[in-house]
Order: C-alpha cells, then structure tokens, then sequence
DNA sequence: TGCGTTTACTTTAACGTTAAAATAACATCA
DNA sequence: TGATGTTATTTTAACGTTAAAGTAAACGCA
C-alpha cells in the first residue's frame, strides 16, 4: 500500500518543480511553458498513472478569497412526505430518480461530481453544503425559508427546482410552469363536458408546486362558470397510496364526481387502483387525468391522459444553469421555465 | 464574503491551541482534555457556528500511510443499455432509485456522504475512487474486470452489488439468489401446468444477474422434463422497450407460447403492452411472470405475479457492509446473499 | 528530597496543491 | 552599454486539519 502519487512525483520524473508540473496540468493561461518541458511533464504524468487530489486542490483553493473550487455539486432531496403514506423512500416519486439521471451526465461531462443527500427532517444541509465547499447547490421541491438570510450569505450559487416564493435576488430557478398545468388539466375536462371535476394533490403549501396546479384547476373552472367546491379538493400527499385512499373515498358518492384531475402521475396510479377496487371503471365511470407523463403513465392501463413535462429538459436546464451560475458569480438570477404539453391517452371520456 | 470559520478562530476565541479544538471536538481518547476546557472549547464552536472542512481533514488524514478518511462513498451506476433501446437514464430501472434511496439515510446517518456518478462507456471510474480519495466504493452491476488489479491495488473498501465472478477475495458482494429467483418462477409456471415457456430477459453475459436467471429456467425446465427451447429465449435488453419488442414477435406465433418469464419487471411490463397492443390477453391468452417487483408491478393491471426481491433491504445490506468493511479493513469478504419471495398476483393463469 | 508518572496542554510538521513572488537567462531597444 | 522587457522556470507560503513530539506543572511514592 504505497503512497499516492503525488506532483512531486510527476516532477521529479520529469526533472522541473512542482509547479511546473501543476502549470502545465492546469494550462495556466498567466503562465508560458516551453512546448518541449510540457512534453516531458505530461509523459511523466502518464508514466506515472497520476490523479490530482482534489482535497488538496479544494483547500489550496480556498487561499483565494472565495474561490474555493471543491468541483463538487450537491443535490438535496427533501424528505417531503412522512412516512406513513409510503414514501419511506427518498426517491419514491420517480420524478426524482429521472431529474437526476438527466442531471448526472452533464455535470459530470463539466468535471464536478454530484453529491447526493437527503435531509434528516429537523436538520439543515447547511452543514454538507460548508463542510465540503459545495461549488453549487441544486435543491428539489423545498424553499429554504428557515434561514434563508444564514443560507444567501454561504453565497454559494444555489438552483431551486420546483419552488416558488424566492424574490430572484439569489436564487436562480428552474419550474414548470405548474398555474398553467393545473389550468391546462382542467380545461381539457371541462372541453369534454365535464363539470363535477375532484381534484387529488399534495398538500397546498406556499411556495410549493400543488397550490398552483390548484389554482389553476380554480381559474379552468371560474372560466366555465363551475364554482370549485372544497368537497371534491382531496389535499393529502404526494404518492400511489393517497391517490388510492382518495379513491376510496370518492368511490362512496360518485354522483359528484364525473372526472378527477391527479396532480401527479403517481398519485393518478393510486387513484386509477383505488377505483379499481373499488369496481369503478376508468374512463367509462370516471375520467381521469395526470402530471408529469413518468414512464409508467403510458405503460399503464389504460394509459394515462397526462400533463408532459419534461423531466429531461427539466435536469439538463437545472445541470447548465448550475454549471452557468459557478463560472459566472454574476449571472442574473434568472428563473427558467420548462414548457409542458397535454398528452391525451385513454382515461378522458368525452360527454360531449 | 468572509473567510471560513476556522479551527483556529475556535481556538483563539476560546484561548487554547488549535490542536486542542480538534482533540475536543473530536473526542480523540489519546488526549486527555479537562472538562472545563472542553466546555470553552465547545461553546467556542457554537458560538462561531464552527463547520469542520472536509477537504483540510482529507489532506490532513492522509499523512498517515493508508489512513485517508474522505467520509465519502461512491455509487458506481454503469450504463449498461445501449441508447437505442430508451435506456437514455442512468436510472431507468426503478430498481437502482430504490436501492439508492435505502442506502442513503444509512450512509449520511454514519457520517458520510454519497457520491453518484455514472461511467463513460469507455472511460474508468477509477479516477473518482482516488481524486476524491473514496473511503469506499459501491458498484452496480458491472464487474470491474477490465483492470482489477490496478483496481484491488488501491485497496478501498468495495461492494459489488448483483454481479458474481469476483472471487471474494477483494470484493464483498450483495446479491440476490438469482438462481433461485429463476427457478422458482419458472417452476411455479410449470406447476401450473404450462410447458411453452418463453424467457424474455437482458444479455446473458457472463457474471451477469441474467445468466444465472437463465439457469434457474433450464433447470427448472429439465426438471419436469422440459427441454429447453432456445427459440423460445429472448435475451435483448432490461427495459420496457425490449419487453414490448419482444411480446410483438412472439405474439405472431403464439401457439408456441403459453406462459412468458421475463427476468425483471420492467420487461414484463413491457411483454404485458407488447402483448395487449396485439390483442393478447394476460391471463387469459397467456401467463407472465416478472422479477423485482419494482412498486409498479403491484399497481399495475392486471397486478404483475413476480419474484420479489427486498431492494431495501438490499440497500441496507450494502450501506451495512460497506460501513463495516470501512471501519474494519480486516472484514472477511462476505457475499450476502438477499432472501426472495414469489408473489402471486393476476397474470399467472393455472391450466391445470 | 528526588525521581518517575500523569495530566493537560502547546508546538511543530506534514498532507498535496497552487498563486504569487523571486530568479535567471536572454532579447530588445534607446 | 545599460536599462527594460520577455520567457521559462523555481522558491515560497498558504489553505485547515491533526498526529506526534514536546513541555510544564502537579502528583505519587520510596
């Protein structure tokens, strides 16, 4: 178990100091190395099968004042749900486990690697984010609210993905536009003719993505002259297993309820089951609706008429935004959204 | 932008020397510390809000020959699919979101962070196990054969999860008895009565999970006196895209066919479209049989009879191992071996 | 009293890297 | 001819941490 190889190895090898040799590895463009020493660093480096190691990389960076380079991005995947609905796992919503995969390649394409964390319910991921001088942040789903003022003054660039409620004055953001899903939804059933519209979400907290899809499916309805009744509003969680309780308890007195709109694809699955139990059939019975168009909503039966968005665009434009914010501490903090589409399957009925 | 807080602000804030912050913060058994100065010392840090940097620790531990102590482990995913069948995902296999998700909490629990990265097809991970000075390494489904010598040279700790072929005495190993899981699914079919069974399943590479799924088939098969049919064996790709290609020719020809075992859930959804796109039926048509079950398979219609493996518990087993095997270098190189159960749902139809 | 031991620290040096300063050889130009 | 600049390199110091070595006072005990 020898030690690792070290630049000074490199420079030895090769005959010149050691910064020579970081000189040339790094292509210092301040510096000039002659065509024939560079020659003999990088065989050397070769030669001796060498690797930086980016700890001390990190700390040396960290001598510059602010410019600590630890090429390392963390994500952080809130424990949102409790547990007793299912979501005993972090990545229950494979939206999640899709947005990453997006993310993975590029970043790793740019030379960072992706530090993946979960937080523990009462405590911060301040400490991850200090303790390994994240280059950059990328949090899904959650505002920071608790201590923001602590957190902006890390200043460490920071992409919040399905949030809302942050001013743009330090956070860049990637969403979808949710108002206009929720909208989208709900204008596509009451087209068909239907009026007594349920609706199965998570819960409608500020700043989170369902109180705008709700808003959404609100102003869809006020439009067609239908008054949105809290009754047919199922807030719950996010997941297979409310959708399914929520179907259950629809099931009880379908003469209210002619469609459902599902704020997520899962959740729809749950419903879709839950009514199935429940020998309610789908779209003869009941209509129904999702979003996100997850793999599973058109491999499902019947397939599911969905809200698309896309979760691919949605990592990559999180991944360049991210890479973008870190090369250029001055990037206005934009805001992006990802567009999203309307896919029609097989769970509307038309009763028109 | 300030300078970080270091160990030496801890210090001087509470007049002593840095090293007998880090003693006390590190509740290093060598040092003897007076309890006074360690309350100092400790409501020093508060005070400060003092964040060790993992990257000074990192350079700092490694002066110790072979005592590198990153707290950071690596999850290996391999891109095994090639593109073209909609493997675009590092995770499009639900199973590795699962996995991950279960091992996270145990890992951050114990102090240590998780890297993710996936592999260029041509290029090693083996950079990011010694620039980020890995204390250990969880690989997916791949065998590091290419240059395992170079690899077992740098002596971190690694778990190789669903592949055989190393030899135990490196790697350790977290499996599930695939063997069995292949054997018991086909026997269940053949115990119902059905003979023509066709395996829809991923390459069968040598070291692979597939092979040994594969086995368990044939020999299943033998044992009731079946033999196998390799006209009947579609060894393509794990994924859905597969699964539904594979349906489509066996559904030109299915008075060949009468029950179909695809080796993970993912295919059998796929088989279950393929099939349905062509108006077969499942049950009634013909049976199928998957292996995972993913959570999908339990909402899906009809509800998908599969083999289970406890994915969580597999996390948990290489979370375990990989910590243990961490802390002590000496662990024997265990393979665990993950328990599996058959769960009978709707798509398996007895004709006896 | 004197010597070894224990307690409670401090000082030093090292981990691998790189920015900045220093150096030295050589070229250019007034 | 000497001042100035350029090119190519080396030396130095610093990043934050901690193991190891050093120190000094207090203690035990023969």
């Amino acid at each position: 178990m020898r030690r690792q190889v070290s630049i000074k190895d490199v420079a030895s090898e090769a005959g010149v100091s050691a910064s020579t040799v970081s000189y040339v590895l790094n292509e210092n463009p301040n510096v000039t190395i002659s065509a024939e020493t560079r020659e003999r660093v990088l065989s050397a480096a070769r030669e001796l099968n060498y690797v930086p190691n980016q700890a001390a990389r990190t700390l040396g960076s960290s001598r510059v004042m602010g410019m600590t380079e630890s090429k390392l991005i963390g994500i952080v995947i809130p424990q949102t749900e409790p547990e007793h609905y299912g979501a005993r796992l972090m990545f229950s919503n494979p939206f999640y486990s899709s947005f990453l995969s997006a993310l993975e390649l590029p970043i790793r394409s740019a030379g960072y690697h992706l530090i993946v964390s979960g937080t523990n319910p009462g405590q911060s991921y301040f400490e991850i984010v200090r303790s390994r001088a994240l280059d950059g942040v990328i949090i899904l789903g959650m505002y920071p609210s608790d201590d923001e003022e602590e957190y902006i003054s890390f200043n460490v660039p920071t992409v919040l993905v399905d949030c809302y409620g942050c001013d743009g004055r330090f956070f860049y953001g990637v969403n979808t536009d949710d108002y206009k899903g929720g909208y989208l939804a709900t204008r596509h059933l009451l087209e068909r003719g239907h009026r007594k519209i349920a609706l199965v979400t998570g819960q409608l907290k500020e700043n989170g993505v369902n109180v705008l899809r709700y808003r959404g499916y609100c102003d869809a309805l006020e439009e067609f002259g239908v008054r949105p009744d809290s009754s047919l509003v199922f807030a719950g969680y996010v997941g297979f297993e409310y959708g399914a309780e929520a179907a259950r308890e629809m099931a009880a007195n379908m003469n209210n309820i002619s469609a459902v709109f599902a704020t997520s694809d899962i959740t729809a699955i749950g419903v879709m089951n839950g009514f199935r139990a429940n020998g309610i059939s789908i779209p003869k019975d009941v209509s129904l609706i999702g979003f996100d168009d997850i793999e599973y909503a058109s491999t499902c039966y019947p397939p599911l008429t969905t809200i698309r968005q896309n979760i691919e665009e949605k990592g990559k434009r999180a991944a360049g935004l991210i890479l973008a914010a870190i090369s250029n501490r001055n990037l206005p903090r934009v805001k992006e959204i990802i567009g999203l589409e309307l896919i029609e399957r097989a769970t509307v009925r038309s009763l028109v």
